[in-house]
DNA sequence: AATGAATGAGGCTTCATTCAT
DNA sequence: GATGAATGAAGCCTCATTCAT
């Protein structure tokens, strides 16, 4: 059952790689099949093109970031803990692949099925609005805030900053930088009351 | 004086009502010189391809927003009411022109020059970052913040909750409700006190 | 075994036909593979471009040299003889066909790999050696030539004359007489004493 | 009357080098115009194509031999001295520039006017011719040569061994081996009595 | 004579996709 | 399922050439 997937998974990774060392439009199936050490036409037998292992690759991304969240986060923790936690693994991940901002991008809008992409952010948002929802209970956060639009606004706020810190390809001192003015940022869009910036 | 890229002008106009029709992927070069009514090979006296004249695209686009915010923002008005208008222009752009996003995207991510996007971007942040300015000077919002820091979030997340929305299809209703819910996100992460959702 | 190269064959046997009548800057691909009754890309598959064929068709045309000189000459018969077969095939094909010598030019100039143009005229120098060594072991030629360099010489000679006569566009006379001519010169040039030119 | 050949000039010069620098067929008319500082529609007031300026490049360079050894040679120095020079000539431009013998090659393939190139060479050959008949002349040389056959045998001879060695390359050392045994083929060609390699 | 922006035909080449093995 | 040689549609882009100034 496992080995169904063997080759699925060996174009999934090789892609990955391709995508990552050559961009998006100038990777080739070719190279991916090369890569994966497998025939042109296995490749057809899993995917319509090299855009369609995009949702997939970028499902895997957005679940990594659910994943590492789950593990390493504790909604005991507190609020500005948790989100520190994700604005982090975020710059990190995105930092380490340039690419990554792209793959979700085109794989969002390339997906015909929107609604499957919802179902892949879902589970993010989820627990972004479980962080939100547990401050709100414990009074660390304003009690009028909805954690399911605010949710959605930290994931994407946090997504772009990152992304856009790869594009002008800021310092690490300015990288940190904006780390902390983007979590005040954030916090002070549901505290209480104001948090200072240290 | 405008003379001089007379056919510079017609290939951009062109490019962008087609990229508009067709699409990034399936616009084609020899699609925009025909709307434009010159020859193939003009095109190329310009650019180097159909990618390439995305930059120049997005540049209006961005340098558009400024624009519209200058001339009918106003600065006397509150932070409030002109981070409406902002609200209200980029969806409003976003909306009727559902590749927009892309071609922004695409055109910072390609545009060899980086430097060339900060200044492109440059005014658009000045703006919100004045308003911040003025806003803080006559204590609507918290004397903390860091205008330069926080225009660009604000703008990053207006422009990515719009594309967001275009992408997932949300109903004019729930669109309204997100600018609500936006509009109170970007307000409570600037304000004294909260500011309660309408 | 001959299967391997199937096509790639009936592109070598289809471009030289098309070279022939077209001339080398006026052949295109497309007439190539069409000619070959295959497909546009199939030809990309074995050459990168249709100069690409040059070399294989160039050491093509050397082979049949050695080819033709090792059949149907006989090193018993003497230097004069098997120079004479040497100057007539070389006369006759060139004279068959005009391009041959454009061919062998632009093949040679544009190999990549000149070890490989030293190994394809290696068996015809060989073989014009061999004569002037036999030659000279039967007293027929000097003692003192030296087979590896004067062999080259020779065929240069023969080639480069044929091709003037063909650019010249000599008479059928013209052309006897030339290589009556041709064939005294080189003669003497081993000779111990002079030949006279009948 | 100067004046008017001018720009025809400064593109035969402009040509000659674009062509070293890049080759026949890599060189572009307007590589050829930028580097004559002239305006594209300026060259086809004098050429009609870039293979057009061949002829005349062709033709200055077979000029040159003739007035080198015009000037150099002396025919009282005895033919072995004479062809000694020619050959050192032709080698040392054909070593200088490697396109040479493609210039002249493609000249005179697609000069259309064939008695052009008669002419073109006639000098030279005509020079050389003189050197035999002089060495006859004082007995030096056998009195059953045919000057006007053995002239182009040696200029095609020395012309095509110098390509030659450029094309596979040969050392420095290797080349004056093949000058020595050159000019002791071509003086056995012709002498009464065989000449001894030195 | 000189200019050089504009032209546009058409060859080149790619590369996703197929299908017989 | 896997293969990979073959396909061929189709778009890119060049670059010689023109011509109004």
């Amino acid at each position: 059952m496992a080995r169904i997937s063997n080759k699925k998974e060996l174009i999934l990774e090789s892609a990955y790689q391709i995508f990552k060392e050559k961009g998006l439009e100038d990777t080739r199936v070719s190279q991916i099949v090369k890569k994966a050490g497998i025939a042109q036409g296995t490749f057809y037998l899993y995917y319509n093109s090299k855009m369609d292992v995009l949702p997939d690759l970028a499902q895997q991304i957005i679940s990594n970031y659910t994943q590492y969240l789950t593990e390493h986060g504790d909604i005991e923790a507190g609020l500005d803990a948790n989100l520190r936690l994700a604005i982090d693994r975020i710059f990190e991940v995105n930092q380490e692949d340039r690419t990554i901002p792209s793959i979700v991008y085109a794989g969002i809008t390339r997906s015909g099925d929107i609604d499957k992409w919802k179902v892949i952010y879902r589970p993010l948002y989820d627990l972004i609005a479980d962080y939100l929802k547990a401050a709100k209970a414990n009074g660390e956060i304003r009690e009028d805030i909805h954690p399911d639009y605010y949710s959605e606004f930290v994931i994407s706020l946090i997504e772009s900053t990152a992304r856009g810190l790869i594009l002008f390809q800021h310092s690490p001192e300015e990288v940190e930088k904006y780390k902390e003015e983007l979590s005040s940022f954030i916090l002070n869009a549901v505290s209480w009351t104001p948090i200072k910036v240290i």
